[in-house]
DNA sequence: AGATATTGTTCTGTATATTGAACGATTATC
DNA sequence: GATAATCGTTCAATATACAGAACAATATCT
């Protein structure tokens, strides 16, 4: 895969996100509409202030032009998961997830008590949530794929759809990390 | 910052960190000295291929031209935090680390039992380690900043200097996330 | 020391990325 | 239904990024 394809579809598909015309996004970028045609077709070879003002034009940092995309769920429970090679035996530790270039990740550490169901709106496209159970029992997930997680599970899904965590003990601690397209 | 002078910086700093003079990274990138000269000073626009190419000779990604890094300790004990809104007051929530933008953010799951130290020798220059211990007591940190940790706590701290890890109770559990410019 | 590479910079010709206009095709407006 | 606006593409002219050679300065040889 090329650099200009990536480009190319990267800017057609944040600008479909953005919800512009062709045109309107080279006025707003200040390059000819030739050029931005040119380059979303995968031809040429762009300078990167051209690359600069587009992706500005568009709010979102350069590094985003260059990214592939990819969104699943993923669960490993705490007896499961790729145990990597360690020298001390005492020790073991899993990879849980690697990360994609150009993605903001935010770590957060949540408590919740039982009772109350916590709903959580949509996240932009492409967002995704890694939840780890410290302590307790809990149900998370999109509302159609709950998941219930015991101590030391990991769960990884989609955060730009509707989804909620509630807890099934009295208390429970657990580890968000927030995964955003820049 | 114009994204030109952003680069020069970069790559500056990558080609003495892979100990190439500027003649032969240009040989191996395959562009003339000239070209990559007046990158380096700040001069002209680049395009994405000469870019690509300088990138892919230096055997790092091109988002990594891009980046500005940081570095230092930040502890966060298990009744601390910036606690952040929560319409339903049975969930706390605490943002521990907001992500810095094109870096590689790699979550581990890692247990550890009492007795042995483990070594870790520094890693590439700019890497940052954040630890979350979810149950156990933990001794962490570069030798000579190590931390005690207890369940709950949260701690930052820089990668790229030999650290260790020690479990001063029978079994400890933590999460490991591994931060690396990329 | 003298000779020879190798360092990074500056210059000029050429290739090409970018522009702005003209283009037919669609969609919106009256 | 006719007019007008906007859509994205293609074309010629211009600006400029790139390659290659010449350059002085430093480093590495015999």
């Amino acid at each position: 895969m090329t650099p200009v394809s990536l480009i190319a579809k990267a800017i057609v598909k944040e600008r479909s996100r953005a919800k512009m015309s062709l045109s309107a996004l080279a006025a707003k970028a200040g390059v000819a509409k030739s050029t931005l045609s040119q380059l979303e077709n995968g031809h040429g070879n762009p300078s990167i202030e051209t690359l600069w003002a587009i992706a500005s034009a568009l709010d979102i940092p350069l590094s985003y032009l260059f990214e592939t995309p990819k969104s699943e769920f993923v669960i490993v429970r705490a007896d499961e998961g790729d145990h990597l090679a360690s020298d001390a035996s005492s020790l073991t530790s899993t990879l849980l997830a690697d990360c994609p270039p150009s993605r903001r990740r935010d770590i957060y550490r949540v408590t919740i008590k039982k009772g109350s169901v916590r709903k959580s709106s949509a996240h932009p496209e492409g967002t995704v949530e890694h939840a780890f159970v410290c302590s307790g029992k809990v149900r998370i997930g999109p509302d159609d794929n709950l998941k219930e997680l015991n101590e030391g599970d990991y769960f990884r899904f989609p955060g730009d759809a509707e989804h909620s965590y509630e807890s099934l003990t009295d208390n429970s601690l657990y580890i968000l990390i927030m995964e955003s397209p820049v």
